[in-house]
DNA sequence: GCCGTTTTCGGCCCGACTGTTTTCAGTCG
């Protein structure tokens, strides 16, 4: 029997672009678009968050947006085959060695081609080593269209790819915000700056984050950008134009600045913001209307084929100018959104102040638990709560540990445990307390507690903490058995993934949703900057398929709750509006959810 | 190769910056 090996979907990509990479080589000219379509389709492949051999078998690949019919018969002959004779045939004729270098930021597929024929590199694994070795020597810089500041750049590119230092580890978005933070208020210093704003995908509150990117408004571009060029963690310039920069800090992240008057504010923030996607398809919409859009303004089309230039200081009046209503960054992915605003009838999303309370804290309550236990008290996390002006929390340390106690212990841990929260809710009025718990879902899909326990709670959170590499089929077995308890309410962290840590359990969601629409349970989307768990693009087909959501911290101190924001900008890039999410509930309506059968 | 709010055929976003050039090619977002 032969051992089949599945190509991921980075592999699968990479074979993209290899392809686009040969027709640009061959004649760039003839296969502009086809160029473009297996640009796109690599990128689609890139982000999807489901492996194509599991679409495939689930008979699901036209759910790769931006792939279109052609490519995806190659692509299921590729998984079916493991090659295609069609992409061959484009690949044939290009050396092999063009390709390692690709992955080399400064390289494209048209310098990569003439060094590798000017030096007649054929072994893919040697050329990079090769070429910085000529680099080296001196000889790069001899070659037509190459001199010394490009051989030093070649050299210094291959060094930074060997140390990893481009590597796209991606930061969590709230990295990536503290990092923007910093860049945001050094630039306010400057006397130059009239506003500064974040752009791309920091801006759309994307989960992971590449570069920074920041918007400023300034009459005087130069002063700005030598401001900029200066900031103390700069490691190294990248580049430096007229209107915009670039530089690496440390830790090898790259912060680009963009800057335009402020009469023009409002079109830069809305240039580049939108994903790549996003700002395509708005550009071709614009342009049939006679509009042509970019950083500097909108350009009407007058007679005699000229054009008139218009600024915008606002982005609301940007979008409003073409005939849409204003689209919030966190949705500018070409999901939608674009035919919505159109027809002004976007949906409105929830936002942070609609927010009345977090379920899912762990205080220090010595409950012996099976995971990590909180540090701060009630009390503290109580009073967080009131900075926050909310209504109500959710107690809901881990269960206790079901190794190191008898049953009866556990009771007698739970039973002293609601004595206080008893006491605490006679106490206090502004806010109320549920009594739950984040309860394990064993590997055999029975809860951690006894029913007995469970009955002394409001409700429970149940949720995963062991046994992930389980099969998808048993998996999903486990969690419905867990959340089919009348006591189990809501299912934390569903897919289980940590963020450049582990990818998720193996799940059937679609069962999971049909069971939480049937017996009225609530998926989490878990606020932790690792987490962010239910993903936006889950938290979409919840919100399509109607299903109630809750957006909650896990916190594990006080200070945590605060996080809460980056479950909010999850929510919001998966369309929820206030009534798709429970906690935006007044206390009495979310009471008699949690008491509805 | 993709795709549909004037289209199933005939179009296809917009610009910055660098290095090697004297007007542009290549890369990037």
């Amino acid at each position: 029997m032969i051992l089949k090996v599945f190509m991921t979907n980075l592999e699968i990509a990479k074979l993209l672009r290899n392809v686009a990479a040969s027709y640009t080589i061959k004649d760039e000219k003839k296969y502009r678009f086809q160029i473009i379509a297996y640009q796109n389709a690599a990128d689609s492949i890139e982000h999807s968050i489901t492996e194509l051999k599991d679409l495939q078998r689930e008979n699901r690949l036209n759910e790769l947006a931006g792939v279109g019919s052609t490519i995806k018969e190659y692509l299921a002959e590729l998984l079916k085959e493991g090659k295609v004779n069609h992409f061959s045939s484009i690949l044939k004729g290009v050396p092999e060695s063009v390709f390692p270098l690709l992955d080399i930021p400064s390289f494209g597929p048209k310098k990569a081609y003439k060094l590798i024929l000017a030096f007649k590199l054929k072994n893919p694994e040697t050329v990079i080593k090769d070429i910085e070795n000529l680099s080296k020597k001196g000889k790069v810089a001899n070659i037509e269209g190459f001199g010394e500041k490009s051989e030093k750049d070649i050299l210094r590119a291959i060094t930074e790819y060997k140390i990893g230092k481009n590597k796209t580890v991606r930061m969590v978005l709230p990295y990536a915000i503290e990092q923007a933070q910093k860049i945001i208020e050094y630039m306010e210093k400057s006397k130059d700056v009239i506003e500064v704003s974040t752009l791309g995908s920091l801006r759309r509150m994307v989960s992971t984050i590449g570069d920074i990117d920041i918007a400023v408004s300034t009459n005087n571009p130069k002063k700005v950008i030598e401001y900029f060029i200066s900031y103390p963690a700069k490691e190294r310039i990248v580049e430096k134009g007229g209107t915009t920069a670039s530089i690496l800090v440390s830790g090898g992240k790259q912060i680009d600045l963009m800057t335009q008057p402020p009469e023009s504010f409002g079109s830069l923030l809305q240039h580049l913001t939108g994903s790549k996607a996003h700002n395509v398809h708005l550009r071709e919409y614009a342009l049939k209307k006679g509009f042509s859009l970019s950083e500097y303004g909108i350009k009407r089309k007058i007679e005699n084929e000229k054009w008139k230039m218009e600024n915008y200081s606002e982005e609301k009046s940007f979008y409003n100018a073409i005939g849409l209503e204003w689209i919030p960054p966190e949705i500018r992915e070409n999901t939608g959104e674009i035919e919505l605003a159109v027809s002004h009838k976007l949906p409105k999303l929830i936002e942070l102040k609609d927010i009345k309370g977090d379920l899912h804290l762990h205080s220090n309550f010595p409950i012996e638990p099976s995971h990590d236990l909180g540090t701060d008290t009630f009390e503290a996390m109580i009073e967080k709560a009131r900075e926050l002006g909310y209504k109500y929390l959710g107690f809901s340390e881990h269960n206790p540990s079901v190794s190191k106690h008898t049953p009866f212990q556990i009771y007698d841990i739970i039973a002293k445990r609601n004595e206080r929260i008893e006491q605490i809710n006679l106490s206090i009025k502004d806010i109320r307390i549920i009594n739950l718990l984040e309860v394990d879902i064993l590997a055999n899909g029975n809860l951690a507690l006894n029913d007995k326990t469970l009955d002394k709670l409001d409700a429970v959170i149940v949720s995963i903490h062991s046994g992930f590499s389980m099969n998808k089929e048993l998996m999903t077995k486990r969690i419905l058995a867990g959340l089919s308890h009348p006591k189990a309410k809501i299912l934390a962290h569903p897919t289980g993934r940590k963020i450049n840590e582990r990818k998720g359990y193996d799940v059937d969601f679609n069962k999971i949703f049909d069971f939480c629409k049937e017996n009225n349970k609530a998926l989490e989307i878990n606020s932790f900057p690792s987490r962010l768990d239910l993903p936006d693009t889950q938290v979409r087909q919840a919100v399509d398929l109607g299903i109630k959501m809750i957006i909650n911290t896990d916190s594990h101190t006080a200070w945590q709750m605060t996080n809460m924001r980056y479950g909010i900008s999850v929510a919001r890039r998966g369309w929820a509006k206030k009534d798709d999410i429970l906690n935006s509930l007044d206390y009495n309506e979310l009471i008699a959810w949690i008491q509805k059968k």
